[in-house]
DNA sequence: CGCAGTTTGTGCGATTATCGCGCATAACGT
DNA sequence: ACGTTATGCGCGATAATCGCACAAACTGCG
């Protein structure tokens, strides 16, 4: 672990002004930067005109908004881990089989982080999730997936610790409840969700086996209506050969 | 623009680290980091620490690698700018109305910026491009339609900087070519390749029209012996239709 | 297995890059 | 028009960062 002495305090709060930007601060001043990132103003204003000056932000007037730039920070992730080579074409593929979306997500800090996506269906809008989206744990398939994959001690902690809040009617507000559908997902190797996260739609989702690194987990989402039991076993069936496939492909 | 003063240059240097990493560099050490951003070694000994520390990179051995973390830098502007919304159904409308992939990208520090892709042809991979891969402008559709959007003295500017490599024996390694090409399809309004950046690859891309910020195109790719001559009438059309709508509908 | 070359860890003194403050000006919203 | 908020910017202080040097560790090769 890196002493102290070792960490660029400047850099790591460049960073945390990056991470200001998001779905609900799109356009930010410095004044909302140094606010958000508890920074001192004038910190603030050298570090956002650090942004603009490399281009990855640009001006509107008194506020600033992320430029397209930042998606070569992303791409040297994908590009460097082969995701257009190892990981896209399988979710393709099993998109296509099933004709159904997917996502690819990692735990990351609380949450689930999707790095990939595939074959978005065009005629339903769910919540504009991108790669980059990160959804909560609690109340999604996808979620409970990563957490059914962690040693229970560590799931039940990040239970502990995540905010509860009502997506839905359908959203579960109690942990104990919760810790047992995460439960029944680790016994059962996928985890299921019925409007908890977003009325009317059902989330089905599997862990990706592997040993090392982050966890990853697999999911899909469609209409409750249009699950059936036929339906869910076939998606389940596709969602876990491609899983092992993404475990065999994907270093 | 910021004074010298107003930049800070650990940041700057930092975030010069964080674009090492890359298809060619996926996993670098303390001193191919130093050697690639042409820093210190104790320089970017430190600024790396602090990316581990932060989690977006990790340490395997001596060499590191980006974390899926730097996707969250990604969500951050593809969130704030609702691509999620606002461009993903468009694209994923009408990639699956012509039954071919499509890519969305701007141009940025002379090369062509993948920042949104639809419906992947599961059967073929093409180089594996994925959200945030470069391309470069000269042998691609997406390339010249980026250029044919710009004012001409600006996009000769370009295509007498861009580098000039050999990718297939169709690619063309004169300017005076390129830029005719250019020309064509700032006239058409739109640019064809037929196996100059992929053998066996034919490009259409169409620029998308908008005012201000950035210069985007819209492309796709396919087999070069699928392309008849009702194919590219077929394609031409809902790459424009998509172009328009995207220039409606995003801001 | 030994060796040469390369890489890394780390302490340290120097310095300059960054810090935060304060005052004046500009912009915004009512 | 006015009050409030945000911003520009100069400046002195300082601590964060710098780069160097030495020792240790690692790697690849014969």
């Amino acid at each position: 672990m890196a002493a102290a002495r070792d960490i660029s305090t400047t850099f790591a709060k460049g960073l945390s002004v990056l991470r200001a930007f998001d779905a609900e601060n799109a356009r930010l001043s410095f004044s909302d930067i140094a606010r958000i990132c508890d920074l001192d103003r004038a910190a603030a204003r050298r570090l956002v005109l650090t942004l603009e000056h490399l281009g990855y932000v640009r001006r509107q007037g008194r506020v600033f908004a992320l430029t397209p730039k930042v998606m070569v920070l992303a791409g040297g992730f994908l590009q460097s881990h082969q995701y257009g080579k190892r990981v896209q074409p399988v979710l393709d593929a099993i998109s296509a089989r099933i004709d159904t979306p997917l996502s690819l997500a990692v735990l990351e800090e609380g949450e689930a982080l999707y790095v990939a996506q595939a074959r978005m269906e065009p005629s339903r809008v769910s919540f504009g999730f991108t790669v980059g989206s990160r959804l909560p744990l609690l109340p999604t398939a996808i979620g409970r997936a990563l957490l059914a994959r962690l040693p229970e001690e560590k799931s039940a902690l990040l239970v502990a610790e995540s905010p509860l809040v009502m997506h839905t009617p359908q959203t579960p507000l109690d942990r104990e409840s919760i810790l047992e559908c995460v439960a029944e997902a680790r016994r059962a190797g996928h985890a299921i969700t019925r409007g908890e996260f977003e009325a009317g739609v059902a989330g089905i989702a599997v862990p990706v086996p592997g040993a090392t690194g982050h966890p990853f987990a697999l999911g899909t989402s469609l209409a409750q209506a249009a699950l059936t039991v036929e339906r869910e076993a076939t998606i389940l069936q596709a969602l876990q050969d491609c899983a092992r496939a993404l475990a065999e492909g994907a270093g």
